[in-house]
DNA sequence: CGGACAACCTGGCGGC
DNA sequence: TGCCGCCAGGTTGTCC
């Protein structure tokens, strides 16, 4: 479900709840969901240490906590809220995880499908340090974003979404940013002329800037941490359309698959497949 | 180096 | 209604 939109969402919408809170209790039943650690040692170690912050790295959660970090990785189905009482979200039958704060509120990790990580670790790089260049920092530089297309021999939609090479971009923001820029799912990365890689970093950053303030695309598990649905998807102009007419030319939107993901684009719009 | 594929899981949906 | 196969916002390890 997360991708970087929804990931900075779920983050703006449970810091203000979270720092300065201190963990007074641990309920978990699917300690698989907790690596590293089994479940007594990460209960000791993560009891009476408090929020001091709460980020976005990638598509990581990231709590820096008194002497340790909490990284979450929601995956596809993963959720993160606060529940006010212990039971105040029981009709939520996926939770896994909740952290008691002194506060009387507790911070809810709940996931369907079970894929999603929790860490708590002395050095967040053993988790972020393999992490490529955050979209919408100023650290990425469309010279040297151009340059680094031109060093590899790549399918362009996997390696955009190759969180060592750009850290964020997921399977909807992929493939809306590779419509933008009217740029072909299976180019690959070395044949890019100036103007379409000029184009493809500038829509990356508006496409993600756009889900993040429409607080993310709810195609199916995604919930704010409010538990409300995102609005991005109803703007989104190729996931999710296939055989519905592109909203530029008409012509019907064409699901492919590409590195194993379903992979929507305009055939029209995005044609070249090997110069521009 | 790059790409294909299976695996990790559960649930929703379309088809018959 | 019910069963079946397919699909899903992600990542990792293996193999060629």
């Amino acid at each position: 479900m997360p991708e970087l939109p929804e990931v900075e969402t779920v983050v703006r919408g449970i810091r203000p709840w979270l720092v300065g809170r201190t963990i007074q209790t641990v309920w978990c039943n699917r300690e698989k969901q907790i690596k590293h650690l089994n479940l007594v040692a990460f209960q000791e170690r993560i009891l009476d240490q408090q929020f001091v912050n709460v980020n976005r790295r990638a598509k990581y959660i990231v709590c820096d906590l008194t002497h340790d970090t909490l990284i979450i990785h929601l995956k596809m189905t993963g959720r993160l809220y606060i529940g006010e009482t212990d039971n105040a979200n029981e009709v939520d039958r996926w939770v896994h995880l909740k952290l008691g704060l002194d506060d009387g509120n507790q911070l809810h990790f709940s996931d369907c499908r079970q894929f999603g990580e929790i860490h708590l670790v002395a050095d967040k790089a053993s988790i972020l340090g393999k992490l490529g260049v955050e979209p919408l920092s100023e650290a990425f530089d469309l010279a040297v974003f151009n340059q680094q297309l031109h060093q590899r021999k790549r399918i362009i939609k996997p390696l955009l979404m190759d969180q060592t090479f750009l850290a964020g971009v997921g399977n909807i923001y992929a493939d809306e940013s590779l419509f933008r820029a009217n740029i072909h799912p299976l180019r690959v990365s070395d044949t890019l002329r100036e103007s379409e890689v000029t184009a493809l970093h500038h829509h990356i950053r508006a496409v993600l800037q756009e889900g993040i303030e429409r607080e993310g695309s709810s195609v199916s598990w995604y919930r704010t941490a409010n538990g409300k649905r995102g609005e991005m998807q109803d703007q989104l102009a190729v996931y999710n359309r296939t055989n519905q007419p592109c909203i530029t030319c008409g012509h019907p939107i064409q699901k492919i698959i590409v590195g194993q993901r379903g992979t929507h684009f305009c055939p029209q719009c995005q044609m070249n497949l090997t110069s521009g």
